[in-house]
DNA sequence: ATTTTATGTCAGCCATGTTGACATATCTTT
DNA sequence: AAAGATATGTCAACATGGCTGACATAAAAT
């Protein structure tokens, strides 16, 4: 064995034989070496269920976009005023800031890497000439679709597997989930039914 | 006016004479402004419908709980372990580790603010002695009910608003957005169907 | 002309993720 | 019994992306 320094993880892969890490090791791996105990009560609750879901299904469908990213050392909130960017071009600063429940100063710090680096480019309003119009460049615009691709086909697969209501049911459900105020202008946002 | 600083903050709810704060700014008057723009290519694309609503969705579900721990001075982090060691009792920090999908050194500093305050128990594992397995004392329990009970309502109001095959439906979706990998894993540890 | 609004920016704090390195107790294997 | 592997804990340092507070500028509205 040569002398070179191991670190927990490398020394946990070299000694099991596994090549799992701290960020990949698996459930099944967990799982496989004794079963999760559940609370009996909850074995038959459909709503915790759900719950739990719920978290494992976000956690997977930001994985895909999140490994790509580190590719432009770019992160999550660089995703996201991207995909709102590109689906509501022309949106101003001030709408972003809304629907991403943010600070300016949060929302600067990103924006300013993805204008900088020209994935999103400003446009003075001309009827307002205080507002800056966003909107992704060509550049911009691919790397969106490189983002959204693995989700796109995420959904797509899910929504096949679970059969043709499926579409509908969950779209609804997920409407249903938002908070009460937000729903009509989450649906008119996300909608068919639109908008200028 | 007296010479009272103003923040931005309280300068704007005072100028605008709404309450908004940027944490509470609503979509709701974002979008009274003027509209949300849209992308016409993206009107009648319902993956892309699916993948903003999931978004949203899943950012108001965890608004309650997120609400509740700032009384506590815990973070979402916390939250996880809570809801995890509360539905599966006398889990094992590695079991844990691997649903969290998170480094030890994360889920220590969490950890051990839990356990400190009694809101965890480590219990010494009987067949292995190495392990520390992990329980809700019953102020964990209590705290753990206090955050679950708007998911909860939440949840089955939006399952009842959607149908009733939308229980179904929404859970065979979720499942079906986990990495199929894990989807068996999942489907044990959450579901009907158990586990020692 | 004054006030309000839309945006930007500096500075610093906090929560929660990460790596790397190492310690200890206990179980497993030889 | 000794050696190795595993489960857990811990120190230190760093990155990301939230936050507040304070202030600046340009343009619109009054």
């Amino acid at each position: 064995m040569a002398d070179i320094k191991l670190t927990d993880k490398q020394a946990f892969a070299q000694n099991s034989a596994l090549r799992e890490t701290a960020k990949t090791a698996s459930l099944d791996a967990a799982a496989s070496k004794s079963a999760f105990p559940t609370k009996k009560e909850d074995h038959h609750d459909p709503l915790n269920e759900v719950i739990e879901l719920l978290f494992f299904a976000y956690r997977d469908f930001t994985s895909d976009p999140d490994a790509i990213l580190t590719d432009y050392d770019f992160g999550r909130a660089h995703h996201r005023v991207i995909h709102f960017v590109g689906r509501h071009p022309g949106i101003t600063v001030a709408q972003l800031l809304a629907i991403l429940g943010i600070t300016k100063q949060s929302l600067a710090r990103v924006l300013k890497q993805l204008v900088a680096e020209e994935y999103v480019i400003q446009k003075t309003g001309t009827r307002d000439r205080r507002q800056r119009l966003l909107h992704l460049s060509p550049k911009g615009e691919q790397l969106e679709r490189r983002l959204s691709e693995p989700q796109r086909k995420r959904v797509a697969k899910a929504l096949n597997q679970a059969g043709p209501e499926a579409i509908d049911t969950f779209r609804k459900t997920l409407l249903a989930l938002i908070n009460p105020e937000d729903q009509s202008t989450v649906a008119k946002l996300t909608g068919k039914g639109e908008v200028s």
